[in-house]
DNA sequence: GTGTAGTTTGAATCCTACG
DNA sequence: GCGTAGGATTCAAACTACA
C-alpha cells in the first residue's frame, strides 16, 4: 500500500493515491489540464457558505440567521460551485465523465450550473435509502433520497466508460436502472471517535461508490474528489484497483481517511 | 356533472370546473390573485433529441417531436419557465402548494428558477415506473424515473395542506416517502384514437395524479393546472371531490378530456 | 369462455469506426 | 470537422392471435 498524504503540494508531486490537504480552488490550480478519468463530487449542501456552519468536530460555528437575505445566499452558493465545477471541468480528461451528489436544496443549482457550463447529463440516478430519518413533523414526505448527476464534458462526448455488462450482472442480468437501493452509511462502516461521535456528518456509504467507479471507470483509471472528507471514494477505488486523487481541506478528516486503508471494514464488497 | 369548455374566457366566467382554451400565458393574466388553492404543472421538458432511435428489432421508438417541447436554447427555456412560473404564483392563495414534474433535461431549470422566484421547495419527489423504456444502445443507465418539485410560495408559509394520515394508510400505516411508485400510462388508461395513435404524447398515469391531490388538497379545493392535456389533472380532481380549473391551447387535447368524464376507466381509484 | 405464445410500445437528450 | 457504412443493442406490461 503506498497512499501519500501530502501537506505541501507543489505541483509536481505524482498524485496518483494520494490525498492533499488544502483547499480545492487552491490545490487544483496547481493541477495539469485533462488528467483525470472520472471525478465524484460531494459539494457542501448548504446555502450559507459564507459562515462554514459545522466544524469537524462537530460543533456549530454560527446559528442560521432568519434574517438572512436568501436570495444573496443562493448566489452566493452558485459562485461557489460555478468556480470548482470550471475548475473540475478543466482537469477532467476529454472523455472524462463527472458525478455530483446532492439533495433538493442544492441539486437544482448543481445541474442548472452544469449544464450551463457545457457538461451534458447522461443520467440523473436516485440513491433511494431504506433507512432515511423520518419526518419528525409529519408536514412533509420522508425525505428519503439524495440525486446523482452523472455527466460528460460536453455534448460531443461519445466514447465515455460505462460498464454495462458489469451494471446488469448487479442487476439480476438485467440493464441497470436509474433508482439505486443503499442504506445510509452507519454500523461498522461508520466512523466513530472514542465518545461514538461521527467524525464526518455526511460519510456516504461505501457500496454507493464502489457502484459509481464500477460503472464508469477502467482498472488502473485515475479517479478524483475535490471534496473527499473521510475518503469514501478513494476507498472504493483502491478496493477496485483504480488509482485516485484526493483534495480535502480538514487534516482531521484525512487523519481518519488514512486509518480507513488499514481496517478491515465489515461491510460487503459490494450490497445492494 | 357541471364540466365548462370555455373557448372565449373573459375574466368574469365561474372558473370552477372549467377547461379554458387558450395560451396559458394570455389566459393566466385574466384570473384574478390568489384564487387557487393547489397547482399541478406539466410543462415541456425541452428533450432536445437529436436523431432517429430504433429499437433492436429495427422497429422505430415514437419519440416526443411535438412543436410545443421545442426551445432555442436553454436561455429560451428559462424565460418560458420563469414566465409562467411569476404568473402561477400570483393565482396561488397564500398558503397554496405547486407541484411541477420534470425530467432530468429540465427540471433543474425549473427548480433553479422556482427557487429563484422565492418558492420553498418541500420535498422532490421521484416517480419511479416500473415499466420504463429500456436504453436501446446500452451506453446510459435507463432512464426510469421523473421528478416532481413540491413547494409553496414563499419560506415563511406553514400551514399548507398536507394529508399526513391520508398518506400514511396507502403507505401501510408508515410515513409516506417521496419515492412513489407506478407504471407508465397505457392500457385502457391511454387516450387512443381509432388508429390506436396516441392522443396526447406525454399522458401522466392518473394514479400518479390522484396521489398528489389527495396529498395536498381538501375536498373542494380549486386546483390548476396551466398545461392541462388531456386534463389527467382534472380527471383525478373529479374523482376526489376537488374542482378545477384547466388551460390549454390545443382544443383537440381537450375534447379528448371531456370525453374522459364521460368515460368508466377501468383503472382502478388509488393503484400503488 | 381459458390459456399460451407472440407482438407492440413507452417524455430517449441512446453507436463507432473510418475516410 | 462531416458523412456514411457497418454492426450491436431492450424490459415490462398490455395487447392480439389462436388453439
Amino acid at each position: 500500500m503506498n497512499i501519500k498524504k501530502i501537506k505541501k503540494f507543489n505541483g509536481k508531486t505524482d498524485i496518483a493515491n494520494s490525498i492533499i490537504v488544502g483547499d480545492c480552488f487552491v490545490e487544483m490550480k496547481k493541477i495539469k489540464d485533462e488528467i483525470f478519468d472520472m471525478v465524484f463530487a460531494d459539494p457542501p449542501y448548504n446555502m450559507q457558505l459564507q459562515n462554514e456552519l459545522y466544524r469537524p468536530n462537530k460543533t456549530k460555528v454560527d446559528a442560521v440567521d432568519d434574517a438572512w437575505d436568501q436570495f444573496d445566499s443562493f448566489d452566493a452558493y452558485d459562485k461557489f460551485t460555478k468556480k470548482w465545477l470550471m475548475e473540475v471541468k478543466r482537469l477532467m480528461k476529454k472523455n472524462a465523465t463527472i458525478w455530483v451528489i446532492g439533495s433538493y436544496h442544492n441539486i437544482f443549482r448543481v445541474g442548472n450550473i452544469m449544464q450551463d457550463l457545457g457538461f451534458w447529463i447522461l443520467n440523473d440516478v436516485h440513491w433511494i435509502k431504506s433507512n432515511p430519518m423520518p419526518n419528525f413533523k409529519g408536514v412533509r414526505f420522508t425525505n428519503a433520497t439524495e440525486t446523482l448527476i452523472w455527466a460528460v464534458k460536453d455534448k460531443k462526448v461519445k466514447n465515455y466508460t460505462f460498464n454495462y455488462e458489469e451494471m446488469k450482472k448487479y442487476n439480476r442480468n438485467k440493464q441497470m436502472r436509474n433508482d439505486w437501493y443503499f442504506g445510509i452509511c452507519n454500523g461498522s462502516e461508520r466512523l466513530r471517535d472514542n465518545n461514538g461521535q461521527k467524525i464526518h456528518s455526511t460519510q456516504k456509504p461505501l457500496p454507493l461508490l464502489e457502484r459509481v467507479i464500477l460503472a464508469s471507470t477502467k482498472e488502473s483509471d485515475l479517479v478524483f474528489d475535490p471534496f473527499a472528507g473521510t475518503c469514501t471514494t478513494a476507498v472504493a477505488a483502491y478496493r477496485h484497483q483504480r488509482k485516485f486523487t484526493m483534495i480535502e481541506k480538514e487534516e482531521f478528516y484525512i487523519d481518519w481517511a488514512l486509518k480507513r486503508f488499514n481496517k478491515n471494514f465489515q461491510t460487503p464488497l459490494f450490497k445492494n
